[in-house]
DNA sequence: CCATATGTTACTCG
DNA sequence: ACGAGTAACATATG
């Protein structure tokens, strides 16, 4: 479910309910969702501390303890975060759970276990590789073009790419390629400036969209608050509502990609 | 049984 | 080194 506006989303739900609380206990029911340590050794590492800051950085949700380190969590394809009574029953899902001063708990809750909840002594570990997101202020599209052309790689691989630029995934990509009427098979390298700056201001805008209607609603069940409609995402056999014609979906780096072969030349 | 799914990483091969 | 393709992680749904 969550590519940056849908973490945006959990992040601001969770924050005003965990900031300033402190972390009495920690029940771990999936050992590989925070990554390789022991259950005992990661309680150790966060009980007792205070919740300082949360936040979002691409799709990566940071929660700041007073020792300085932070819990790192990527919700992948099926994570989510809620704040729960400590005698609300548990989920089938659940797969860590925080208790916090105050009676209530943080759940990480994650149907494919595919979602992380990792502590990290430094958040730059995680920083670091990540590349800018389209809707940062100080985006410096000289740099991502610079970028572009020194690729022969497809375009929708290139932009899914976190290290080149962050906080996009399936579904947004689609739709900022459709917006900004570039083919997902595109090679980098033969994108005008223009196109990139135009790929990026629709970045931008969709992401923006989307934040503002708190995400995608998948109809699928686990994302049900979103109020995001995709234009081109799963719309394949449908007219294009731009130009009337068929979208056609195809496969690329084994994902499905709807986009308009007539707005969308290669 | 098969294919699909919002993500990411590791591996192979050319 | 680059980049495309594949498998893997793990579960649910059609």
């Amino acid at each position: 479910m969550p590519e940056l506006p849908e973490v945006e989303t959990v992040t601001r739900r969770i924050e005003k309910l965990i900031l300033g609380k402190k972390i009495e206990a920690s029940e771990i029911y999936w050992k590989r969702t925070i990554g390789g340590i022991s259950e005992k050794r990661f309680d150790k590492l966060v009980n007792g501390n205070k919740i300082e800051k949360v936040w979002r950085r691409a799709k990566y949700i940071f929660i700041q303890l007073s020792s300085g380190a932070s819990l790192v969590v990527h919700l992948r394809m099926s994570g989510d975060l809620l704040v729960k009574r400590v005698s609300t029953p548990i989920e089938k899902h659940l797969r860590v759970r925080l208790i916090l001063s105050g009676g209530k708990d943080l759940r990480f809750i994650d149907t494919r276990k595919f979602g992380r909840f990792v502590h990290h002594q430094h958040e730059s570990e995680v920083l670091n590789r990540l590349g800018p997101e389209p809707i940062d202020s100080d985006f410096d599209i000289e740099s991502f073009y610079q970028k572009l052309k020194k690729s022969r790689r497809m375009i929708k691989p290139m932009l899914l790419d976190q290290s080149v630029l962050a906080g996009l995934g399936n579904i947004y990509v689609i739709e900022t390629l459709w917006k900004a009427k570039v083919h997902p098979l595109l090679p980098a390298n033969k994108l005008t400036r223009k196109q990139a700056e135009l790929i990026i201001l629709s970045a931008a805008n969709v992401l923006k969209k989307a934040i503002a209607a708190r995400g995608t609603d998948l109809g699928d069940g686990v994302w049900k608050t979103g109020a995001f409609i995709p234009k081109v995402y799963g719309r394949s056999g449908e007219p294009c509502i731009r130009c009337g014609s068929k979208i056609v979906k195809i496969k690329v780096a084994q994902r499905g990609t709807d986009y308009c072969s007539v707005c969308q030349q290669l």
